[in-house]
DNA sequence: CTTAATAGTCAAGAAATCTTGACTTAGCAG
DNA sequence: CTGCTAAGTCAAGATTTCTTGACTATTAAG
């Protein structure tokens, strides 16, 4: 393994590895608990030993086997894990980001009605606006959001 | 489109898409700027017409055209690109812990020594704390890193 | 000793993916 | 009107991926 590959992933490695459903399957339900051979064929539903076999072996560097023989998924099969949640979360990013500022609103309404223009008030306010700030910075540069209407 | 397939994506078809170097390629390149077919066939360096124009109606679901006639990546494209992130960053989740708790510890040691054990060193305390909870939680729970050797 | 379960392996064919390169259509410059 | 570039399209063949199903080796129960 050379020093770029100790630190970060060929991202077609990963994607090749979790680009076909019953991976993907395999995957989650791994992530879930340890499990062995005919466990995981019984638990995702697969007659076919060999077909198990295949997608297992495409995804040796996600998996790894733990001491009671069972797969587990190592830290880059976590990583792998987490690429699929960024997609399949996608679209509730957006409404995320507008309860967020709701909340924002809100919270600083009410603490002026209590509090009034107070030092309380000045720390709420300064506080929530730069978590919005973070907030904003996170979905809209890092992680390109448009607010757009589809 | 169904209800459900509005706000998630199926994420072994966005998988599928960037399952390829050149599409991985493609993705990035565009990224940073919406090209043309030719633009984009000398910027990633293919030679083949017939190689652009395959590759890129695999990705069909991750691009669409502008005003000017130039590919762009749509919301799903920035959620592939942000996948492709999570991959490439793992490796250095790790050490961003480990440098947060660093930062953590000085921080707490140099305001002790400074305002000693005040309101001042309390609120900071706090703070930081529950930054740390926060940044604990979503490295070793969310992201399931592990801080063991390889 | 037989039966059944676990944990696979492997070969062969079917199906899909990918590359190559020739071809098209349109616009613009000289 | 000739040549050049952009922006593709498409068929054919090469290469991979995936499925099927038969087979093996080991353990444990009855």
């Amino acid at each position: 393994m050379t020093e770029k590959e100790e630190f970060s992933l060929n991202s077609d490695e990963v994607f090749d590895a979790v680009s076909h459903p019953l991976r993907i399957k395999i995957l989650k339900r791994l992530a879930k608990s340890p499990l062995g051979f005919s466990e995981l064929k019984r638990a995702i539903n697969v007659e076919s030993s060999g077909a198990l076999d295949f997608h297992l072996k495409k995804m040796q560097s996600l998996i790894e086997s733990n001491s009671d023989g069972r797969y587990v998924l190592n830290d880059k099969g976590s990583a792998a894990l987490e690429a699929i949640h960024v997609i399949e979360q996608y679209g509730w990013q957006k409404r995320s980001f507008l309860l967020n500022l709701l909340v924002y609103v809100l919270l600083n309404i009410w603490v002026l009605a209590i509090f009034s223009f107070s030092s309380y008030s000045l720390v709420v306010f300064v506080l929530s606006t730069l978590w919005l700030g973070f907030y904003s910075y996170w979905t809209f540069i890092r992680r390109r959001v448009s607010l757009r209407q589809k």
